[in-house]
DNA sequence: CGGAAATAACTAGTATACAAGATATATTTG
DNA sequence: CAAATATATCTTGTATACTAGTTATTTCCG
């Protein structure tokens, strides 16, 4: 069950040899100063590059802590499990380390980033202060037919969470925040808690093994739901904010109990706990 | 005063042909599984790479608007200009377009992006709601060592404005909301800030002309900083609002004035003015 | 046998060469 | 002369080769 079993071979391109013989150039090169398309290049679906798979394999392999923080990232070994060149692999890992999911140590080494404290705290704080937005907007601007498409979601997460397949229950989680920062017209906000929850989404498949957790985040969202239907903000607000908070109840613990997976760094001190 | 100016030449990294004859290797390799440190890695300065010139020189540039959006970006001409290979100036490229700076062509060419209406709007709203989170954290727990440094950058910012020294001013903000942050023990949420207010930055420079605004903004500034004194955390992040709610006024007239400058994609309709 | 210096092998950073596709210019054709 | 076609030459994406720095191992010396 390694990460491995996701990576699909990818085509190589195989590399003829053959040049195409150098005529004499005797015209003038070209303005090209047209920008790509007036509208805004939405049209092509941006054919999907290699590197973006394996951005998205090894993406995947480290939020779901199947990569621990720790491990070493050998290019040269990606390389050759996909059967591409060092470039669009090199591409990948940058890309992560950017995310700061991988640390990479100049002519030494690239390493699973380990989970800052610090960062793990202010991420908590920050998305309950962007969830807050979405929520309330949607509150003022969600349409009957919005509100009945998030309560397919959450049906749907039910029957996912019965059947207990894990990521299309992940899958339903998702897209009912997406649906509510949708219905609030801030879908860009959601593309911003989503980049924040990275930061805390391996904490989180650490807490996971609580017995019928599943079961409580589906109620939780149900309550949110039923305060945006009742056009009750404030009320909404503040079951959201609860139902986030079950996920900073015992940082210590876990830190105590994988302390190779985090990092104690500079900006955390012991109110992170008592806020 | 083209921003070419900026660009200093890299020391290029002569490369002498002579290659170690190879001798036999009869030695196993080793396992190399060590992380980096166990501390996390702060020691070291990181030391700059050429991508990383490239990439700030680019950066300033188009937040500046010195390059506006739609101007072609040569990957070969930077090349050039630096008398370095492509592949520092394409990971310089790669990560301003995942920072919606840059739009990526493929195939076909790389482009300043324009600013997207609805990103400006959603941007404007999410800032909002963490400086929100960084004045009351701080309200709360600045010491007063930390507000006294915050007047001293007040008083600051108040001398450059009066010098008239633009760069030394934006300075001087940006030091006022960092200030913030880190009395509220938040300082991420700051570097979160910074990457929303880019999306932001180049329509603020847009908007500068207005005469007399670099004194409103230190005064806005003051009323910000004596309710945090005054522990009145409702009034700082009615004030702070305020502060920021200027910046929104009058997006249309602007989008009318340099239409070539935005993009009217998707999410944007006519509520972002009554928001 | 223990510790320090030498050395080999690995790492990321960079340079260069080529491939695949897109676009503007040149050419042909009605 | 206009429109369609052909072609040269851009562009980015990828592969490969090499450099410089780091780390583990070996070797040498006491």
């Amino acid at each position: 069950m390694s990460w491995e079993m996701k990576s699909r071979e990818i085509k190589q391109a195989a590399q003829s040899a053959a040049k195409a013989s150098e005529a004499q150039r005797t015209r003038k090169p070209r303005a090209r100063n047209a920008p790509p398309r007036a509208n805004g290049h939405a049209a092509v679906p941006a054919a999907t590059k290699n590197s973006d798979v394996v951005y998205r394999d090894l993406r995947n392999a480290i939020v779901s802590m199947k990569l621990v923080p720790g491990t070493p990232v050998v290019e040269k070994e990606i390389t050759e499990r996909y059967g591409i060149s060092r470039t669009p692999v090199r591409e990948a890992v940058l890309r992560l380390a950017e995310e700061r999911l991988i640390d990479v140590v100049p002519k030494s080494g690239t390493f699973v980033a380990r989970i800052p404290l610090s960062v793990l705290r202010e991420a908590i704080v920050a998305r309950r202060a962007l969830e807050e937005v979405t929520v309330r907007a949607a509150t003022e601007k969600a349409s009957e037919s919005q509100i009945m498409e998030m309560r397919a979601i959450i049906q749907r997460q039910r029957e996912t969470a019965e059947a207990g397949s894990e990521a299309a229950f992940h899958q339903a989680d998702d897209d009912f925040h997406a649906a509510i920062a949708a219905a609030g017209r801030l879908p860009g906000i959601w593309g911003m808690i989503q980049n924040i929850r990275i930061q805390v989404e391996r904490y989180r498949r650490l807490t996971l093994p609580q017995p019928g957790r599943m079961a409580t985040v589906v109620g939780e969202h149900g309550d949110v739901l039923d305060a945006i239907a009742a056009r009750d903000a404030d009320e909404a607000v503040r079951r959201m904010n609860s139902h986030l908070d079950k996920l900073k109840l015992d940082i210590a613990v876990f830190r105590d109990l994988w302390p190779d997976y985090f990092v104690h760094d500079g900006a955390f001190d012991a109110d992170m706990l008592a806020d």
